[in-house]
Parts: C-alpha cells; sequence; structure tokens
DNA sequence: CTGAAAGCGCTTACAG
DNA sequence: CTGAAAGCGCTTACAG
C-alpha cells in the first residue's frame, strides 16, 4: 500500500499543494467550494498526514514524553499513564515512554537534542531535584506531578490526611502511625507534615511517620513491635497496605480490632485482602489526566495555573474499625 | 539554545553537507582524517540528529508501538513494558504507548497512516485476533507475545503447568482447580489445555477451569463451593492469587491446610500477604525483553524465528502445602 | 574521497 | 481566493 500525500491530492484535485495543505489545516484563505472539493478527495484517497514530515516543518514533535526511573514497578503508574493518554491519544498525540537507569537527566537532553517531544510530565517530584532545573534551562515545556518550580498539579494532602486522622479518630483511636514513600519526595514530605498537623488538631496521643524504603514489611514489624503500639495504620500506597496485612496476619494481630489499616489511593487492588481495605481514595487516572490537561495548555501557549487535584474521599471497608483494649 | 544541524558542522568543517551526513552515519567514502574532524566539530557543537528530519528522509519512524485495551489496569503490563523498554530505549528507539477504546484497529491504522512506528508489540493475543489480519494486511512489521500468524515470542504453557501440577501431586493434592484470563485469550486456551493434561498425567481425580471474568472473586467463590472441594488452585495472575487468598480469608478456609493456592507470575505482590504466595515464576520483564528483541530483527529485516520463553520455575513459599483432612 | 543536488511530506510567508 | 517557492534537517543517489 502507498500512503497518499498531499501531492497526490493536489493532483487529483487540480490545485496547489499548498492550497490543500491550507484547507486541510482549516486555515483561512481557502473558499468553501475548494475546501470542501480539497477535503473530499483527501477523503476517498485515505490521506491522513505524515506526522513526521508535519513535525519537520512545524518544529513540532506530536508527542510528549515521560520519563520513570527503572525500578518504578509501581502498579499505580499503569493508571497515571492511562490518565495521560486519555487526554493526548484522541488528539493524536503520542506518548512516549522512557525507563531510565539513573539517567533521567540524559533523557531529557537527549529528547530534546532529537526535538522528539513538545513537552514531558515529570512524576516523583524530589524535594531537591536535578530535573526541574535541567527543564527550566532547555525551555521544554513540562508539568510536574506535586509542587515545583515548574506548573504543577498536586494532591491534597491535608484533606486527604484530615480525611485519613478524622476517620480513625472518630472509630477512638488515640495512637496511629503512617507509612510513606521516599522522605526525598515532596509528595511525602507534604502528607507526613499534613499527617502530623492533624494528629496534632485531633489531640492523638502519639503519631509516627516512617519510611518504606527500602523494605516496607521490615518498618511495619518495627512499628508493631513499639509498647504501646499504634491502633492504626495510615498507609501511602495501596501495596504497602497489603504488605501492613500480611505482616499483621503473620504476627497474629487482627484487623482492624487489634489494628486498623488505611490504604492511600483506592486501586482494585483494595478489594482482595479480607477484609477489604478501607482507603483514602485517590483517582490516578483522573490525577493523571488533569496533569495532561495543564501540559496541554502549556503547549497551547497558556501559561496555567498551579492546580489543586481531588479532594481525596473516604471509602469505608473492613480494615477499619474501633480499636479493642 | 538553538540545536545544531549538519548545516552547521559542514559549514565549521568546511565540508559539504552530505560528507557530514555520511561521517556522522559511518558510512563508507570518507577519508579517515575528514571523519574524525567532522566527529570533533559535531561533538564540540553538541550535535544530536533531529529524530523527525532523519525519520522524514530515511522513512523510518525510529519509533515502536504498544496498544493497550483501555481496561487494562493490570500491574503485570507494567514490568512488561519495562521490558520492551530495555532494549529499545538503550538505541533511542522510542516507545509509543496508547490505550484504545475498543479501537485497536483504528490506532494501528492511524499509525501506519501518519507512519508513527516502525513496528509494534502486540499483548494478549486472542483465539480469533483481528489485529493479526489487519498488520499483515498493512505490512506493518509486529511481534505478538504469545503464539499467532505473525512472528512471535510465547510462554511455555506445557512446562509451567507440569511444574504447577507436578508440585501439587507431590503435596498430595488430589482435585484442584485453575481460575485463568478470558478464555478468549491464547494464553488462556493454551495454559487450559496444558493444565489438564498435567493433570491427567498425574491422575489428579478432578481438575476444573474457570474464568476470572468478569469477576475472580466470584468465580473462586463457586470453585469453593463444590462438594469436594479443590484442595488447591492454580492462579494464571499474581492478583487473582491475592483475591483467592481474600475470598478463602473472608469463608475461613485456612491456606495452606485447606487450599494450596498457586500464582503465575511471581511479581513483588507475591511476598506481601501472609503466607506468601508459591508461585511459578514467569519473569516478564525478560518476557517482554525477548519480545523486543525478536520485533528489533525483524526491523532489521530478518525473519525471526517464532520463539518460546522460559521456561518457568517454581518459587515455593508458604501457600502451598499438604492437604490436610 | 568529496561536493552539488534532489528528495522525504509537510508548512508558511510571499506574490499574483 | 489561489499558486509558485523556499524551507524544516536530514539521506542518498549521482557526478566529479
Amino acid at each position: 500500500m502507498r500512503r497518499p500525500t498531499i501531492h497526490d491530492i493536489a493532483r487529483r484535485a487540480g490545485v496547489a499543494k499548498s492550497t490543500v495543505s491550507f484547507a486541510l489545516n482549516g486555515q483561512p484563505g481557502v473558499s468553501e467550494s475548494t475546501r470542501r472539493r480539497i477535503l473530499g478527495v483527501a477523503d476517498e484517497l485515505g490521506w491522513r498526514p505524515s506526522s513526521v514530515a508535519r513535525s519537520l516543518s512545524s518544529a513540532q514533535a506530536g508527542a510528549v514524553g515521560l520519563v520513570l526511573a527503572c525500578e518504578t514497578a509501581d502498579p499505580a503508574l499503569m493508571r497515571l499513564v492511562a490518565g495521560f493518554e486519555s487526554v493526548f491519544g484522541p488528539r493524536e498525540v503520542g506518548l512516549l515512554l522512557q525507563f531510565a537507569p539513573r539517567t533521567e537527566l540524559a533523557v531529557y537532553h537527549s529528547w530534546w537534542h532529537q526535538r522528539r517531544v513538545d513537552g514531558v510530565l515529570v512524576v516523583d517530584v524530589r524535594v531537591s531535584d536535578p530535573r526541574i532545573a535541567l527543564l527550566g534551562e532547555l525551555g521544554l515545556p513540562a508539568v510536574t506531578l506535586g509542587r515545583s518550580a515548574l506548573p504543577s498539579v498536586s494532591l491534597d494532602a491535608e484533606t486527604a490526611m484530615r480525611t485519613a486522622v478524622g476517620h480513625l479518630a472518630r472509630l477512638g483511636h488515640r495512637r496511629i502511625a503512617r507509612i510513606g514513600r521516599s522522605p526525598e519526595l515532596v509528595h511525602t514530605a507534604e502528607h507526613t507534615a499534613a499527617f502530623l498537623d492533624a494528629a496534632r488538631a485531633m489531640a492523638m496521643e502519639s503519631a509516627v511517620c516512617v519510611t518504606a524504603e527500602p523494605d516496607a514489611a521490615e518498618a511495619v514489624r518495627r512499628l508493631l513491635a513499639a509498647r504501646p503500639r499504634p491502633t492504626a495504620l495510615v498507609c501511602d500506597t495501596d501495596v504497602m497496605a497489603l504488605g501492613a496485612l500480611g505482616v499483621a496476619a503473620q504476627l497474629g494481630i487482627r484487623v482492624p480490632g487489634e489494628l486498623s489499616v488505611l490504604a492511600g489511593e483506592d486501586s482494585p487492588l483494595c478489594l482482595l485482602p479480607h477484609p477489604a481495605l478501607t482507603a483514602v481514595r485517590v483517582d490516578l487516572h483522573s490525577y493523571g489526566a488533569a496533569a495532561a490537561e495543564t501540559l496541554r495548555c502549556l503547549l497551547a501557549g497558556d501559561r496555567p495555573p498551579d492546580r489543586t487535584f481531588g479532594p481525596p474521599c473516604l471509602v469505608e471497608r473492613g480494615s477499619t474499625g474501633p480499636p479493642v483494649s
């Protein structure tokens, strides 16, 4: 099959290539009748623009990129990516994915030089993140998921943690803990602060935060070895919550009687265990879509305002309940 | 920052653009000394080829594509994708991802017309799969994960099921069951047949197969309501195994005493529950890499032989044990 | 071994 | 409203 070009259309319609281009792109300066004729021929020939030719002359890649740290086996990412795609896919903007072994900066450089993407989405923003500065220098449009110096969309940590801690307080918990991802992440920093604030506001007796890295199960085990031990555990991700359930089972600690467990995303994983996981729901698909939408604005030339996505809401299931003593 | 082009290099090195192009691409017909001089200038200027310009003249997109069904929230996919990327990323071949709402065919058409990708990887091959025929017609190079009329890399269902059933037989199980994905998938069909073969070979008293769709938990519940009920359950995916554990807990069925559960991929999820999941390990990252490698051959002009990936191996943990009666 | 030229399929000023 | 022409940054025959 040979792919038709605007040259074929022009010849067939008896006009110049430029006229075809104008007509196809909805530019003014073509009479309604010729436009219609051209569109008809294009349709008849099954013409579709060559993305590379268009990119070369318009200096637009027609694609956006996402660089992932190699280790990221996080199932949550898939839903985020699906969210990005729900915005760009229908617009025929390609989504380029690259896993980078501690060389994310090199990928951005490479993409910029190769003119591969028009912009990028940045996940897992760190408190001190060299990617932010580089993207600024390169002038590569970017939107970060999590607050940064670049345009961003972030989660409402305050509401999320107030919701979680409030739920536990109402159930009667007084000693609570939270397990989060790396403390270097902006996400973790914000949620930890919000968790401690909420715990203070609700006069918790104790509220401690630990990191799940490098070993979440070990962290939970340490947490549950404390005396008196916390009666509730707020988990950053659903996978961590699943792991906490496993550790509790291993130690013979009953959920929710002796330990309440709260999950952090509410993916389908929450429904798998028994008891099913209560979660503070963050719709990662929509969150991804919101970020993609922001990048789209940026690429269109607007300076989009920083947005807060949310608010999260509580989905009550079996893994939380009043503490029994 | 302005990006340097071969024109800049040519001027600076005092040669023609074509000479620069030849030198940069390692083509013969350039003296060693000029080549070195040109490479030096290119380096000095920080030149990188424009992927779109190169694509336009070479008629190569420099990218491969993957279309995913919209519903695919399967965490396993992320590792497969990482495997693809481990082959293409280092070669600066982009990986284009698109989620399609029951219109995967349209995406292939669109990509072909737009010359967006040089080839595609196809996952979740169905027994009767219209994508295979379309890709053939378009002449879009493709490799399928799972046997098809196109070049493919597939899993060793026989060994996997012999390993799983053999393990259970050795433990003393006589009534076993298997839960798999949609029966329309080649993967499911092959594994179901292999499971039944292995069960016959090991003289199992009963061996039944059910589908996890649309509701895996419900399917497991039905399976466990049978009298006499199976004493072991072989699960296609880790998520299903996690779900099976949850259902068992809900019904008060002890694992592994009253029910052994085998997982199907051995992702990190297997380590979360207690007891941890015994699994027939399939390294999805390597599987993805093998498929990507095959596509690379295909794009290089070879006709790669169909490959079987594997063999899978057993990773024994706590979720399987002798049946107690 | 090297250079001038055409071409990939579009877009976009610039003249008519 | 329409057309002829240059240009995007490369590759690749084709002459010297």
